[in-house]
DNA sequence: AGATAAATTTAAAAGGTTTTAGATTTTTGG
DNA sequence: CCAAAAATCTAAAACCTTTTAAATTTATCT
């Protein structure tokens, strides 16, 4: 069964197929066709159950009606949620949602922006990237394509971006520790540590011990590799126990962090040591309704994210921003 | 800047069209090129930076290097890790995934089946079913279209699929429950229950009880709705716990219910009375390493799904396919 | 060298839309 | 009833590839 193109339904009403065109994509008014005929021509679109090929209208007009997302792993609650919301927005506007993962890598996402920008033609691009500067995006090739800026900012760089307030958050989670009388506080840190969302996440660390009058300890500051999560905290947290220094909190500034955590602390060589250490979290997850451990956390609205950046590209895509817009969503407090 | 194209390079080279195109599609030796001419072709376009316009290649060979994944629920970790595992594969090949979630909802898959396939235009699509039975895409109109189900199959129906033993996962969990010597094995089912998993896991969990000479009781077997489903929870352990037969395991049909379970039991209420019921779960995850409670679980081959189905859909898209291919993977008991 | 075969290369068509510029029909005014 | 204006409608071009069919160039053989 072939497909059924304009050239058939032309035949078939006796009108030319520019003029089916044109009420199909909602200019018959513009045009000045007739009520009655553009009736006539939608009912009989209907009945045949045409619709026009996505690559001919594409190639013609330009405009694929996809944005792509590109986040470091699309397996992570974190961003896969971000993607529903995101998906949800496009999908009520027409729009489709082409999802990649890098991994973490620069390279990877070097290749899956190229891709996506020059082959697959998406009409506007919402990344979270891995990359340390934005030299890569403020390359002339990419100044004709939208681009929404999600999770981690770039320095320096003058782009639409829907972010966390990470260093607000990480103050007011320190904060609450110091006032719960946890003098102490360690910080279980990520590597690579020059994504934004980290940096901030630190620096709110510090200046709220800072202005707490307490003193910042960088020995109290364990990087933790992503690709060696358990090995590292684990080790992190035997430097700590043995270290002279008692330690009144532990901070961990991911979910990922906190869990390896968690799960360390069930080991018999720290059950009993860390058992009067409080642990804090960056990022709020199920996990903590379910344990017995009160894990004070900062909750990010993560829903807001999605909904903020796809409704934004949009925008973007049909030219009805001015500025750069630059959204900063706020954190909140969760104690147990 | 306007983009390059083939008459540019055509120009610049020398050569026509045809002949770079042919190169570029690695068909010079089949149309005979000669080695310096590929060479100086392959040469000057990556110099010039030239890349095909996508749409207009998928207008010429109606192919759209793009292959659509429906689920229910892309932020559910169990499809988007499946998700992730599907692109990475497609990606290699020089593919695209398009993912969308149903939010279980039937018509909302009809939708997007239909807009996947007849306006995006995907090569072919990778489906987690929501219906009840196979009427829709028995349909004709797919006929022409690669498909493979995944995760759920739909009954009488011949297709491609790549799914779960659940039937088999259920069977040794419950018998391993039992040879622990319990006897009475209450069941938390979820509602939709016309789902072929949770079909077969209820199946797996009667038979496993009957060959095991022991007798199934309807009324321990508790229908939990998705969208209510700590409420639900709670009222159905409620009943178990109030009733005269005393119960000595759980079986939780999936990490959902589980978990809603496990939240439930940390209430006053329940605490003491559950204390010694067992608890079990189709679905292993990662929580499970961090609490207490001993959960006995069946782990599924998560990314095998996704590795599998898409080199599966690829083979239908390249017509590598003579008969329908039926894939069951197997899981794994995992005791604590 | 001339004719034929083999090796390279290319012009033109096809794919199905949208848009521009222009044609046709209908209405209006005198 | 005719000319001009307004209202509708349409032919053809444009978008940029890939592929078919044919042309051109080079090699081979007598």
């Amino acid at each position: 069964m072939k497909r059924l193109q304009l050239e058939d339904i032309s035949k078939q009403l006796g009108y030319s197929k520019t003029l089916i065109s044109m009420v199909l994509n909602g200019k018959g008014n513009q045009y000045g066709i007739s009520k009655k005929t553009q009736e006539a021509v939608l009912k009989a679109v209907a009945e045949l159950d045409y619709t026009p090929n996505k690559f001919a209208r594409a190639l013609r007009t330009g405009k694929s009606f996809f944005v792509g997302l590109i986040v470091a792993d699309i397996s992570n609650p974190f961003y896969s949620t971000i993607a529903k919301n995101i998906e949800a927005v496009l999908f009520e506007q027409g729009y489709n949602l082409m999802v990649c993962s890098t991994g973490e890598n620069e390279e990877h996402e070097k290749r899956l922006v190229e891709m996506m920008v020059n082959q697959q033609g998406v009409d506007g691009l919402i990344v979270a990237s891995t990359f340390k500067n934005a030299d890569f995006y403020t390359n002339s090739r990419y100044a004709n394509t939208p681009f929404v800026f999600i999770d981690r900012v770039l320095p320096l760089f003058n782009a639409n971006y829907v972010v966390i307030d990470n260093y607000g958050g990480s103050i007011e989670i320190v904060n609450h520790l110091i006032k719960q009388n946890c003098k102490t506080v360690a910080c279980f840190s990520i590597t690579p540590s020059y994504i934004s969302t980290i940096e901030d996440r630190i620096n709110g660390y510090k200046d709220a011990i800072i202005k707490n009058k307490l003193k910042v300890d960088e020995s109290l500051i364990k990087q933790i590799r992503f690709d060696t999560i358990q090995k590292d905290v684990e080790q992190s947290l035997n430097e700590l126990l043995k270290s002279t220094t008692a330690i009144d909190a532990i901070y961990c500034l991911n979910n990922n962090i906190t869990t390896a955590l968690l799960i360390a602390l069930r080991k018999k060589e720290f059950e009993k040591l860390a058992s009067k250490i409080k642990i804090a979290s960056f990022d709020d997850i199920d996990l903590f309704n379910i344990i017995d451990r009160k894990i004070i956390s900062v909750s990010q609205p993560i829903e807001d994210i999605g909904k903020n950046s796809s409704l934004l590209i949009l925008d973007v895509i049909n030219g009805k921003q001015t500025n750069k817009s630059n959204v900063v969503l706020s954190t909140k407090l969760i104690e147990r």
